[in-house]
DNA sequence: GTCAGTTCTGACCGATCGGACAGTTAAGGT
DNA sequence: ACCTTAACTGTCCGATCGGTCAGAACTGAC
């Protein structure tokens, strides 16, 4: 035993980062992360200070890179702004997928494991907001908008009245899908 | 004691929304809700055969609006189509909302609670995805981007290549801004 | 008042979890 | 060979949780 401390927090970090993206954060426990390391959990807190550590340190690298995108986009304004923004943010969610997994931890284990079959009705919004097709770029764009409605409607930033929100939010959705007003 | 049994089971299920929309399901422990109810853990276990029953008694309707709305626009194709998935979809999710922040537990807990700042990151993302505009229009559109890629990136319907996927999310995305390309 | 049935509760249980700690093992410098 | 230091572990602990159960408290019908 006694590998070098680096390679040991090495794949513990891998090893939680599995389990998180898996079974949430809360439903992992430390004695999980330390069987799929194969080591003690006492060894886990002499690494790390306590399992909210192993989150954080988990979490950091997309949070710092998402602070250098804010960075790089600092300057400009406009047309520009918005591109940059928009591809330096997606490629951030492609390159930290697994990341942004374990935050979603027991919204995917609800969906399926319970007696909502929630999973079934989300294909069935997929498939209409997609006009039934499945073209890869109409798909696309309905989790999009599957996504983008979920989490405004939930976000209230109390940034308009809800007869404001509900209109712009019909209006941001049909523009995403390219719907063009019949 | 020993009001009507719908009473009490309709107090339990207000005070279970409310916690779990603050705490998550996970982070609510039965004597919380039971606290808040104004009744013992064990009157809980009386109206409700488990923690999970209370859950998917507070989900059902949701579920039920959601297969309703399906049902509704089965024979539809087309724009009509679309149009009507749209706002039923929007309607819902702001009708259910307490809802859906539930689902949001943790997520909402680390951004704030943790070293990590990522509430003012989010700002910073929200700013410029609506070209530092303050005007609702765009924040909302902006607040969209940010649900849809997140939760676009971490899908992965395996629905096309990881090429096509990010063109089409920075399309959809741009679109969604109303950003006409330069 | 009596009594059956519903509603409710305090006390308790087993399981699990995050964490603390003393002690053991391996590695490297001298 | 010796000793210091880092790496690691078995074991225990307190807290918390979901859930059980016997019985108390209350209710309405008679």
């Amino acid at each position: 035993m006694a590998r070098s401390a680096s390679a040991m927090r090495g794949q513990i970090l891998e090893s939680a980062l599995r389990l998180f993206a898996v079974h949430g954060f809360r439903g992992t426990s430390l004695q999980d992360i330390a069987s799929e390391a194969g080591c003690s959990k006492a060894s886990l807190l002499y690494h790390f200070a306590g399992k909210e550590k192993i989150l954080i340190e988990l979490l950091a690298p997309a949070r710092d890179a998402l602070a250098t995108l804010l960075d790089r986009v600092a300057g400009l304004e406009g047309g520009r702004l918005v591109e940059e923004t928009v591809v330096g943010y997606v490629d951030l969610t492609l390159r930290f997928r697994r990341e942004i997994r374990l935050l979603f931890e027991d919204i995917a284990e609800m969906s399926c494991h319970q007696d909502l079959n929630v999973m079934e009705l989300a294909d069935g919004l997929l498939d209409a907001l997609a006009g039934r097709s499945q073209q890869a770029p109409a798909r696309v764009a309905a989790w999009m908008v599957l996504g983008a409605v979920f989490i405004t409607g939930a976000a209230d930033d109390e940034m308009a009245p809800d007869e404001v929100l509900r209109a712009e939010m019909i209006r941001s959705a049909l523009r995403t899908l390219d719907h063009t007003p019949s």
